[in-house]
DNA sequence: AACTTCGTACGAAAATAATCGTATATTCGG
DNA sequence: CCGAATATACGATTATTTTCGTACGAAGTT
């Protein structure tokens, strides 16, 4: 088993993705050093996590150096997927229109022209069918 | 204090406040009796919850009956708009494009017609700024 | 070699969330 | 009026998540 069928990464482990995602690669100090950036938490803490991540499935690592080398085991976009499910289920009654509407009007997050553009042509193809 | 500043409702705080902004009014049974069409959960467990809720000013209620009449004190808009806003920045590198995306692509969320509509219409306007 | 630094392992405490049993009061049907 | 049903309160238990202390070996420094 390599991939968890059902990838629940608490609010933590979330975190600790994204940084892997980011790098690749990395050690448990790369990844802590990059948390501590954020917040306030001891290095064991760190490597206790990416331990039990580790053992869940979640990142896979070589152990074969002194010096552990961790990297995601799950797929960026198929998580993402998975948490926005589970969000427009308990948050938007199961309807995504709702979502993309409150997504596309946030005034803090504006999109680019580039980016409606985008939209759009998903939205084209979507209206295809 | 009437809203809380932050508002993090937990998972089952959360299916609580779904119901509640459904209904609008509604006693614990009422919710209860929602709740348990989708799990197995016991009146208690749903009543705690709910006082707990109280207590964090998540929910208001009514309690100058017996039985008391519970309703949401925090925005629905708002409250998805914060949700929606944290993932935006914690999952998608503060690009809601990329949300909107996979929540459009996602095969067990198909919008419907009138939805894609909606969001044409939308987008629409946001290309005219 | 002695000492300090850096690494993992691991147990266990602390914090948070969810669950429910029991007590007790009120209401309702008969 | 009496028993069953229904209501809240609340303590306690369980589960989950997060945190970190301590042990101990390996590597680097002087």
């Amino acid at each position: 088993m390599s991939a968890p069928k059902l990838i629940k990464p608490t609010e933590s482990e979330l975190e600790i993705l994204q940084i892997l995602w980011n790098k690749g690669l990395a050690t448990v100090r790369e990844v802590h050093e990059e948390l501590a950036k954020n917040k306030d938490v001891g290095y064991t803490t760190t490597l206790k996590l990416m331990q039990i991540m580790n053992e869940k499935g979640i990142v896979k690592r070589d152990d074969s150096m002194r010096t552990h080398v961790y990297q995601a085991a799950v797929n960026k976009e198929k998580t993402q997927k998975h948490l926005l499910n589970k969000m427009i289920d308990s948050l938007f009654g199961g309807s995504p229109t709702q979502l993309v509407i409150q997504a596309l009007g946030d005034e803090s997050h504006k999109a680019s022209p580039e980016e409606l553009e985008k939209i759009q042509a998903l939205l084209d193809s979507l209206k295809k069918h």
